[in-house]
DNA sequence: AACTCGGGGTC
DNA sequence: GACCCAGAGTT
């Protein structure tokens, strides 16, 4: 596959600094700060994420962490919990590590400059760039998945768009973009009417083309069907396990749960022993008829991520200190990564979204029964 | 270069 | 269901 014609059309810049102006967004909470924190928490937390999803976590973790000294003087479970929904949890920790290096290394000030920011922990070229461009006014150019289908259909770019070379040569045109006439006073705009641009305009699937400032000099509206770019990418095929999340429920409500190891699904996220094939299924009956024991085992809960289809087995037993069963054989149970929590404490941990359903309707429950 | 990581919006 | 979202880090 051959790449493009690279000639870019005329006036790009000056053609989405004006729309944006015009017809961009203006009331977002992180728009107009200036405050590099604040975007660079903006940033992090719309990494594949949607702004309608963000906005409803977005002010309250501002609340809670004022700033970059608040946040990493925090526990990192404080700030697992105020993410706590959003996924990617990975995200959240980098953020707090980052949070220490700024203070550490930087003296609190954070940095405003492309090469400073890319050599922060979880901020990779494209939000270092939003970063130097929305705080500094620094010629650089983001490439997130808004600005790849502008792009795309701008060129209609047949190429794979998740390749390397696809998004390395794409990356060299929006530069080209920028270096040409891009004046820093202008940065900002520029790269908000961009995100602007692909999140309400050049829509995935019913772009609004009469609205476009690139109108003339897109090939993909010339061709009469945008929405052929960019082509979709290969995935690979998602899979499906089985998960058996063990609950262990003492007779005043109070659950056990341990923290999960910082890799993986739900990494550094607090929850009950997950156990998966053959020790969820054979192996729980065999521990619990042995034990004496009797579960609740309720129908299987689908839940999807991008890339695994999770069905979610609770298994509730009732649990007595006295019954002589002790905790350390309990299977898929980390004695000394786990702790006995009330539902309503629990809401406060960092918890997977479908743990933190569960507990909240525990929470419910009790209240309701009194 | 391929894989891994969540949860929800939207069709 | 399918596909994607203001991607980054690891293997």
């Amino acid at each position: 596959m051959t790449a493009p014609d690279p000639t870019p059309p005329s006036g790009v810049f000056a053609r989405v600094v004006a729309w944006q102006r015009r017809a961009g967004r203006h009331g977002l909470p992180w728009q107009g700060t200036g405050d590099p924190y604040r975007v660079w928490l903006s940033e992090i937390m719309l990494q594949q994420t949607q702004v309608a999803t963000v906005l409803r976590y977005y002010e309250r973790f501002v609340a809670r962490f004022a700033n970059v000294h608040a946040l990493a003087a925090a526990p990192l479970d404080e700030v697992l919990a105020a993410w706590s929904g959003l996924g990617y949890y990975r995200r959240a920790r980098l953020l707090h590590r980052c949070a220490q290096v700024v203070v550490q290394r930087h003296g609190g000030r954070f940095p405003c400059d492309f090469a400073t920011l890319r050599t922060l922990p979880g901020i990779g070229d494209s939000t270092a760039a939003a970063i130097a461009a929305f705080c500094a006014g620094e010629r650089v150019s983001i490439l997130d998945g808004n600005v790849r289908r502008v792009l795309m259909r701008l060129w209609a770019d047949d190429r794979d768009p998740a390749a390397v070379a696809t998004q390395r040569d794409l990356w060299a045109r929006a530069q080209g973009l920028v270096l040409a006439t891009a004046t820093p006073a202008d940065m900002a705009a520029y790269t908000q009417g961009l995100m602007d641009l692909g999140a309400t305009v050049c829509t995935r699937l019913r772009p609004h083309c009469d609205a476009c400032p690139l109108l003339d000099g897109c090939q993909a509206h010339r061709a009469g069907t945008p929405t052929a770019w960019p082509r979709p990418r290969a995935r690979a095929p998602r899979r499906t396990e089985r998960w058996w999340l063990l609950l262990l429920r003492r007779g005043d409500g109070v659950c056990w749960l341990q923290r999960r190891a910082s890799g993986g699904i739900w990494g550094g996220l607090w929850a009950p022993p997950v156990l998966t094939e053959p020790q969820g299924d054979q192996g729980l009956r065999a521990w619990l008829q042995r034990a004496g024991l009797t579960a609740i085992w309720a129908p299987p809960q689908p839940h999807a991520l991008t890339h695994r289809d999770l069905a979610l087995h609770w298994v509730v037993v009732p649990w007595t200190d006295a019954a002589g069963e002790a905790l350390a054989h309990v299977p898929g149970v980390l004695v000394d990564q786990g702790a006995w929590w009330s539902p309503a404490e629990a809401l406060a941990l960092g918890l997977p979204a479908p743990v933190r359903v569960w507990l909240a309707a525990a929470v419910s429950r009790t209240s309701s029964s009194r």
